[in-house]
This record gives structure tokens, C-alpha cells and sequence, in this order.
RNA sequence: AGGGCAGUAGCUCCAACGGCUAGAGCGGCGGUCUCCAAAACCGCAAGUUGGGGGUUCGAAUCCCUCCUGCCCUG
């Protein structure tokens, strides 16, 4: 059994100044920034997700960043496989793995593990959406109160997006997903310290609107253009982030600019609150004030101690 | 100036003939989350129905008046 690894992470919500506070970090050690944003693993989306700078990348080696067609999604379980092992590889290689994003879920996925289940065939998943398109959620809920009990319990019957996942689940390994959820993840072979950076609402969402105007300043805009040259389909996963979607709308639905961006500002801001609420009932977190560097880099020194 | 139309929750709007506790979507607030998670889902709060008066057992709804906005005519 080998030690587990030390990994500093660099939680918070949207906007806080995760990317900042890291790059604090990367000159107190060999850092290499692991990525742990939904969103910024997109390769035609940089501007638009907050991705680091070409200069910030610069300081510091980052994985996980930038590295995915519009087209293709990354699940909770393979983001989780892929984030091990780069933080192995740089591990290995001397070098400290700096988590950091806003994905509470993947975090929860390396750090905590999930269940160990396989993948399911996309032509299995997609066939229950498709069904529950035509019969509704509640019908398909009803089904799964037969070969799954315990996951309908507690599943609403709304809940279409869960619902189809416990269903294909099922179809796929031939066991509920609640006897998946019963066995016990591996233990985690990282030492975290999970540094929450915080930030109230209030103060969050004046950040979030200047954002906004940046992001269009530093060629937003023309960002959404150049992908659109390589994929036009809205509904494709790297088109489903905040910024992404509204800007899609005023270039090709003739959202007017300034729609576009209160309608951005909005679901900005709603996302935050969301983060803000996940994080809220996420234990062992230390919680600090994002422009409080030094504390920040104290706690990370000692951890790597 | 005259005529017409409108005013209902923060926003956009629905409420047959006057008749249950004035509803919905969005937003707001709170929550859930073990593989779409910048996703998906749940709960809650919120209205002196523009003001005032009148008719009526009962008015968002009918009548009068005032205020505000839009349109038409001059």
C-alpha cells in the first residue's frame, strides 16, 4: 500500500479568484494545476469558461485543461480517472498536483470516490431518454419502483435525468443501482487539503457582471464564432456552459447584446448560489476569504510539509 | 384638446357569465445531488388587482372620478 499523495484543492464559487489564488501557490512550489472545471476541459471554449491565460498556463505546468471537442462529454467517474492519474504522473515526477474549480462533483468523485460502476453503452442511455421523452419521467419512475425500489424512494419522479441514469444502470450491469451505492468506494489514495475559497453573493455578482464585459472584451465573441466553425450544434455538451449558450443565442437567434448579457449575469449568478449551496454542506473544508494569499499559502505549506 | 386601449407578484402575463383561499412562467430565497453537474430536480415566500368612491349578499371583473402609460384624430 503506498502513501497517499498530498494534493492541495482550490475550491469555490464561480468568479471568487481560484485562478489567482493558485498562481499565488506556483511559485511556493514545483505546482502543476490540475483542472477540476467542467467547463474549462473544452478546447473552443477559453474566454468564455475563465480559463487561465496563455500567460498564467505559462507559470506552470496545467493538465486537464482545454482538451476536449464540444461534441464529447466527460463524466464524474472519468474525469476522476483521468484527474488520478496526472496527479500520479506529476507526482511521480516531484511535482506538488494543485487542484483547482468549481465542480463539486468531481471533487467528490477523485477525492471521495464513487461507486465502482461500469460504463453504460451511450446507445443503452440514450434509448431510456427517448423513452422518457415519449412516456414522461413518472412512468418511468413507476418502472424503476420494480427492479429498483430503494433508488425511486428517493429519486422525484421529475427527476427524469436520475430516473434514466438508475434505469440504465440497471439494463446495463443487471444490478440496481442502489446495490452499486451499497459497496464502499476504495479508499482515497490522495491526502487532500480542501481550501474553500468564499465569497457572498452580494459581493459575487458585481464581479461576475465586469466579468462578463472582460470576457467580451478579450474576444469572446469572435471565440463563439471560431467554434461554431467546428461545431454548430447548440445542444452539443460544450455548448451547454453559462456564457457559451447565451452568446450562441445572440449570434445566431438574434438576442440582442445587452439580453445577452443580463440573461449571462443571470444564470451566472444562479450557478454561484448553486456552488455556494453544495459546498455549504461539503465537510472538511477550510473556508477562507479568496484575496487572503498568505493564509492560503501557509496552509498549503504546511500541508505539504 | 377629443376619442380609444391598457394598468394584476420584482418582470412577462392568465383568471367565461360578477362567485371557492387571485394563478402560471421567469426571477428571488432555501434545499437535494454517488457519472449530462456551468446539468437536473424539489420546497418556500411574494399581490391594498394604479388611487378613491359607488352598485351588489359578493367586484380584478360593472358604474363614477382621479393618476399614469401607449395609440389614433386634430
Amino acid at each position: 500500500m503506498k502513501p497517499p499523495i498530498a494534493v492541495v484543492c482550490l475550491m469555490g464559487p464561480t468568479g471568487a479568484g481560484k485562478t489567482a489564488a493558485s498562481l499565488a501557490l506556483a511559485g511556493d512550489f514545483p505546482a502543476t494545476m490540475i483542472n477540476a472545471d467542467s467547463r474549462q476541459i473544452y478546447r473552443d471554449f477559453s474566454i468564455l469558461t475563465a480559463r487561465p491565460t496563455p500567460e498564467e498556463e505559462a507559470v506552470c505546468p496545467h493538465r486537464l485543461f482545454g482538451f476536449l471537442p464540444t461534441e464529447e462529454k466527460l463524466g464524474a467517474g472519468e474525469y476522476a480517472r483521468l484527474a488520478g492519474a496526472a496527479i500520479a504522473e506529476e507526482h511521480a515526477q516531484g511535482r506538488v498536483p494543485l487542484l483547482v474549480g468549481g465542480t463539486g462533483l468531481y471533487f467528490r468523485a477523485l477525492l471521495d470516490g464513487m461507486a465502482d460502476i461500469p460504463p453504460v453503452p451511450e446507445h443503452v442511455a440514450a434509448a431510456w431518454r427517448t423513452r422518457c421523452d415519449a412516456e414522461g419521467p413518472a412512468a418511468l419512475h413507476t418502472r424503476l419502483t420494480e427492479v429498483d425500489p430503494a433508488t425511486a424512494a428517493r429519486l422525484h419522479p421529475n427527476d427524469r435525468q436520475r430516473i434514466c441514469r438508475a434505469l440504465e444502470v440497471h439494463e446495463a450491469t443487471g444490478k440496481p443501482l442502489s446495490w452499486w451505492h451499497e459497496r464502499p468506494p476504495a479508499k482515497s489514495p490522495f491526502r487532500a487539503l480542501r481550501l474553500f475559497l468564499e465569497l457572498p453573493l452580494t459581493e459575487l455578482e458585481p464581479r461576475l457582471a465586469r466579468r462578463i464585459d472582460l470576457m467580451i472584451e478579450a474576444g469572446a465573441l469572435d471565440e463563439a464564432r471560431a467554434a461554431l466553425t467546428r461545431c454548430a450544434d447548440p445542444t452539443a455538451p460544450g455548448w451547454s456552459g453559462i456564457g457559451c449558450r447565451e452568446v450562441y443565442a445572440h449570434l445566431m437567434e438574434d438576442l440582442p447584446l445587452e439580453a445577452c448579457k443580463a440573461l449571462w449575469l443571470r444564470n451566472t449568478r444562479a450557478y454561484a448560489k448553486r456552488q455556494l449551496t453544495w459546498f455549504r454542506a461539503e465537510k472538511n473544508l477550510v473556508r477562507l476569504a479568496p484575496d487572503d494569499i498568505p493564509q492560503i499559502r501557509a496552509l498549503a505549506r504546511a500541508h505539504f510539509a
